[in-house]
DNA sequence: TCGCTAATAT
DNA sequence: AATATTAGCG
C-alpha cells in the first residue's frame, strides 16, 4: 500500500530501510516478499548477533528492525533491549504466540509494537507508522525545549524591557509586579536544567499531585490541628511535611485548600439549609452521603500517594469518626492529635460533588489511551488497535497536512473550547 | 513575602 | 474533572 503519486513514482513508506531479523528461514522470505511488495528495502537476518553488527556497523542504514521474539543464541527481547539502549530505532516484535507481548519488559515495551504471527499483509503494510511515530517524537523532544527555552526567556526579557520602560517613563508602578516575572524565571530555568529527576524525565513535566484520600485526610488532619485562623498553606505544609508527606508544596497546598474551603462553603450552606428545612418538618435526619473519592484520583492513587490503586471505593474512612492513623514512622508522638473529634464533618460529602459512578481502572486506562498521549506512546495504542485502520487515518494526518489539529480535538479536549465535555 | 479569591490554563 | 498557575489585591 506505498502510495503513488501522479507521476506513479512510489511515495513514502517506499525505500524505507528495514531489518528483519528471524530464525525462520521461512518467516524471512515471506516477510520478505511482503516486504518487497511494499516496496521497503529488506535486510534478512538469522542470528541476532549479526544484525547488532549491522546495525552497529552503520546506524542510519536502517530505519526500522522487525524482529522475531525466538531467536537462535540471544534471546529477540535481548536483542531488542540492546537495540533500544543503543540506537534510536523503532522496533517491531513479532512472534508467533499472543501473550508474548505481556512478556515484554518496562523498557522495551515503550519503545516497540508487537506483530503476531503468521503476519498478515494488511498489518505489515502499516509499520512505517513506527518510522514515523519515531521520528516525530525525536522531532519534538528536539523541538520543544528549544522553542519553549527562547519563548520564556524572550518573553521574560520584553516584560522586563517593557516593565522598565513604562517605569522610567511614567513613574509609575510598573504592569508586571516581581512575583509574575519569577514564574516566569522560574519556569525558565526549569526548562533549561535538565537535570529532571526520575518521573520527570518520561514526560518532561513534574507529575501533579494527586489527592488521594488518604493524602487529603493527612491534610485535613493538619488543618484541624491548626486551628481556624492559622490553616493557612505555609503551616499546613510545615504539618504535612511533620507527617512524612514530602513531596507537596505550598503551591499544592494553597491549591487544594481553596478548593477545601470552597467545598466547606457549599457543605455549610447546604446544611444549614437542611437544618431550616428540618425545624419546619420536626425531625428528619440529615443524609450525608459518604465521601467519594475524586474518580481519576481512583485510578491514579499509586501516582504520588501510598494509597493503592485498588482502593476499596465502597468504604472509606469518613464512614468511622476518626480521622486518621498517624504513619508508623511519623515523629509526632501525641497519638491524640490525629484522633481530633473532627469539626468538619461535613467534609464527609462530596469534594467536589459527585454521582458517585466510580469508572473502573481499566476503563480509565481507556480513557486515557484516548488522550494525545496514546499518539506520543505507539504501546498504549498497539496493545488493542494500533494496527486498525483508525490508526492509519491518524498517523496519516500527522505526517500529511490534512488536518492534524482535528486529530486532537477529537479526543475530547475542550482547550480551544470546541468541544464539550 | 505571604495569603486570599477569582479566573484561567493544563 | 482535577489540579496548577496567574492576576491583582491587601
Amino acid at each position: 500500500m506505498s502510495i503513488v503519486d501522479d507521476n506513479g513514482v512510489a511515495e513514502f513508506p517506499a525505500g524505507l530501510k528495514i531489518l528483519i531479523v528471524d530464525g525462520d528461514k521461512t518467516c524471512l522470505l515471506v516477510l520478505e516478499r511482503m516486504l518487497r511488495k511494499l516496496s521497503y528495502r529488506v535486510t534478512k537476518c538469522q542470528h541476532a548477533r549479526d544484525a547488532l553488527a549491522l546495525l552497529r556497523g552503520d546506524k542510519n542504514r536502517f530505519d526500522i528492525v522487525m524482529c522475531d521474539l525466538h531467536l537462535p543464541e540471544i534471546d529477540g527481547l535481548k536483542l531488542i533491549e540492546i537495540i533500544v539502549s543503543e540506537m534510536d530505532l523503532p522496533v517491531v516484535m513479532t512472534s508467533s504466540d499472543e501473550r508474548q507481548r505481556f512478556v515484554m519488559k518496562g523498557v522495551i515495551k515503550g519503545a516497540c509494537d508487537y506483530l503476531v504471527k503468521p503476519v498478515r499483509m494488511e498489518s505489515v503494510s502499516l509499520i512505517w507508522q513506527h518510522v514515523v511515530r519515531k521520528r516525530r517524537r525525536l522531532f519534538e523532544a528536539f523541538q520543544q525545549p528549544r522553542t519553549d527555552n527562547i519563548n520564556v526567556t524572550d518573553r521574560l526579557s520584553l516584560l522586563q524591557m517593557s516593565n522598565d520602560a513604562a517605569a522610567a517613563a511614567s513613574g509609575t508602578v510598573p504592569a508586571i509586579d516581581k512575583r509574575s516575572l519569577q514564574c516566569l524565571k522560574r519556569r525558565s530555568e526549569d526548562i533549561s536544567n535538565d537535570g529532571e529527576s526520575s518521573d520527570e524525565v518520561t514526560n518532561g513535566k513534574k507529575p501533579r499531585v494527586v489527592w488521594t484520600q488518604e493524602l487529603h485526610e493527612l491534610f485535613v488532619t493538619a488543618v484541624n490541628q491548626l486551628g481556624h485562623g492559622n490553616d493557612v498553606p505555609k503551616k499546613i505544609l510545615e504539618r504535612m511535611k511533620a507527617m512524612d508527606v514530602t513531596y507537596l508544596t505550598r503551591a499544592n497546598i494553597a491549591s487544594h485548600l481553596q478548593k477545601y474551603r470552597m467545598h466547606l462553603q457549599k457543605e455549610s450552606a447546604r446544611s444549614a439549609a437542611n437544618r431550616d428545612l428540618n425545624a419546619c418538618q420536626q425531625f428528619q435526619p440529615t443524609h450525608t452521603p459518604p465521601y467519594q473519592l475524586p474518580q481519576q484520583n481512583l485510578a491514579n492513587g499509586h501516582v504520588l500517594s501510598t494509597v493503592p490503586n485498588h482502593v476499596d471505593t465502597g468504604s472509606n474512612i469518613f464512614d468511622s469518626n476518626i480521622v486518621s492513623e498517624p504513619p508508623s514512622h511519623c515523629l509526632q508522638t501525641d497519638a491524640s492529635l490525629y484522633d481530633l473529634p473532627r469539626p468538619n464533618l461535613l467534609y464527609q460529602n462530596d469534594f467536589p460533588p459527585s454521582d458517585g459512578a466510580a469508572i473502573s481502572n481499566e476503563e480509565n486506562l481507556h480513557s486515557n489511551a484516548g488522550s494525545v498521549t496514546e499518539l506520543s506512546n505507539p504501546f498504549l495504542a498497539a496493545d488493542e488497535m494500533f494496527y486498525e485502520p483508525s490508526f492509519l487515518q491518524e498517523e496519516a494526518a500527522l505526517v500529511g497536512l490534512q488536518s492534524s489539529m482535528g486529530g486532537y480535538l477529537s479526543f475530547g479536549s475542550n482547550c480551544f473550547g470546541l468541544t464539550q465535555s
